[in-house]
DNA sequence: GTGCTAAACATATCGCCGTTATGCAACAAT
DNA sequence: ATTGTTGCATAACGGCGATATGTTTAGCAC
C-alpha cells in the first residue's frame, strides 16, 4: 500500500503542448497537427503526447475544451445593453466573430473535422451545447420584457443557434461569396428569425415589416 | 508530332473505384477511405487511383461531384405541388433527407471534412452553390404568386439554405438531442424563416402568428 | 545519504498512410 | 515486326499514430 510519488509531469509542458498545437492548427490547418510536429516544436519526444494526453485524441480533446471555454468567455463578455433584442444580436455577432477568428478550431469543435480518427464524445458535445445557456437566458429576457412571444425559449434559442452556425460554417467553407457574403447575410438572418420565431403575435395590427424595421433599427444602433 | 494511342483505361474500373469509395465512406466513415482499401476491394493495385484520378484528392473530388449531382437530382425531383410555399418546405426536407442519408458525404461536401489534405476548389464550391438555383426559383415563384414580399429572392434563398444547412450539420454532429432534435426543429425553423424573411408585409392587419399558422397548416397538409 | 520504486521520457520499431520510382506487359502506329 | 507509349503491378520512400523497450529522474523508506 506504499504510495510512491515519483517524478511528476510539468504543467508548463502540458500547456505548452496545447498552445503549440492550437497555434499550429490556427496557422497551418488540421493537417499540420501531428505528434512529431508538436513535440519537435516543444523540444520533447513524441512520447510526451502520450504521457500528458494519452494520445493525439486526448490532446485534440483538451484543445477543443479550451476552444469551448474561450467561446463561452466571448459570449458572457457581451451582455450589457438595456435592450435584450439587441443583446441577442450582439451574442450572435460575438459567436460569429469568435468562429471567424479561429476557423480551424471551430471546424473541429462543431464541424466534426475528422482529425486522424478523433471524434467528440457526448460529454464534449455537452460543452458545446453549454453555449446555448446564454442564448436561452437572452431569449427568456426578451420574453420577460414582452418583446418576444411566450414560446418555448429553448426552442427559439436553438433556432438562433442553428441559423448562426449554418451561416458560419458555410462562410468558413467558402460558400458565401460577395455580394451575398457573411457580412451581408448575418444581420438580416438574425432579424428574420427574431421576427419569425420570436416576435410577439399580439400586436396584430403591426405588420411583419414593421417588426422587422423596428428590430433593424435597434440593431443598427448597436452596429458601432 | 506522332500521336500514339496505346491501351486505354477501363471506364468500368473508373466507376467501380468511385462506387467502392462511396460505399466505404458511407459505411465506415472518412478514415476508411484509403488507396489501399479501395484498390484492394476493386482487385487492382494502388496505382489505379493515380492513373484514373491523379491521386486520392481526385477520387474524392469526383465522389463529391457525384454527391452534388445526386443532391441536385433529389431536389429537382420535388417540384410538384400547386402551392410554392409548400414546395419550399418540400425542397428543404429533400435537402435534409439527402444529407441524413449520406452523412459522411455531406460532411465532405459542405463541412470541409479534411480528408487527408483534400480541399475543395472554387469550382467544386460552385457545384455546391448550384443547389441554390432550385431554391431561388421556388422563392421567385412564391413572390410571383404574391405569397412572399418582392425582396431579393437570392437573399431569401440563401437564408433558407443557411438555416437548413445549419440544422443538418448540427444534427449530423450530434448536437441536437431529444426533445429538441432535428425532427422537432426542422419545420418550425422553416416556418419561422418564411414568416420572417419572406412573408408579405402588405397584409398589415394579419399578425405574425396568423402568417405562421397559415404556413404551418400548408406544411402539415404536405407532411404525409 | 542510500537504495528502491515508479513514473517521465528518449529511442527504436511497427503497421498504416499517400505518393513515387521502376519494370513489364499490352497495344496502336509505322 | 518493330517501336513507342501507356496501363498498371511491385516495391520503395517519407511521414503518420501508436507501442515496446530501455534509460533517467524524482520522491519515499530507512
Amino acid at each position: 500500500m506504499s504510495k510512491v510519488s515519483p517524478r511528476r509531469t510539468d504543467p508548463r509542458t502540458h500547456t505548452a503542448l496545447i498552445e503549440i498545437a492550437a497555434a499550429l492548427l490556427a496557422t497551418e490547418g488540421p493537417q499540420a497537427l501531428s505528434t512529431r510536429r508538436i513535440t519537435a516544436e516543444a523540444g520533447t519526444s513524441t512520447m510526451a503526447v502520450y504521457t500528458y494526453f494519452g494520445g493525439m485524441s486526448g490532446l485534440v480533446r483538451e484543445m477543443v475544451h479550451e476552444g469551448f471555454q474561450r467561446l463561452q468567455r466571448h459570449l458572457t463578455a457581451v451582455r450589457s445593453t438595456s435592450d435584450p433584442v439587441s443583446d441577442m444580436a450582439l451574442l450572435g455577432r460575438a459567436y460569429r466573430l469568435n468562429a471567424l477568428a479561429n476557423p480551424h478550431l471551430y471546424s473541429v469543435m462543431f464541424g466534426g473535422a475528422s482529425l486522424s480518427g478523433f471524434s467528440l464524445t457526448d460529454e464534449d458535445r455537452q460543452h458545446g451545447r453549454y453555449t446555448l445557456t446564454g442564448v436561452v437566458e437572452c431569449v427568456a429576457h426578451c420574453v420577460s420584457v414582452g418583446r418576444f412571444a411566450d414560446a418555448d425559449v429553448a426552442h427559439v434559442a436553438h433556432q438562433m443557434w442553428i441559423a448562426t452556425h449554418g451561416l458560419v460554417t458555410l462562410e468558413l467553407g467558402g460558400y458565401l461569396v460577395a455580394p451575398l457574403d457573411g457580412d451581408a447575410l448575418f444581420d438580416p438572418q438574425l432579424v428574420a428569425l427574431m421576427v419569425g420565431a420570436g416576435d410577439r403575435p399580439e400586436m396584430a395590427a403591426r405588420s411583419v415589416r414593421a417588426s422587422r424595421r423596428r428590430i433593424e433599427r435597434e440593431l443598427s444602433q448597436q452596429a458601432g
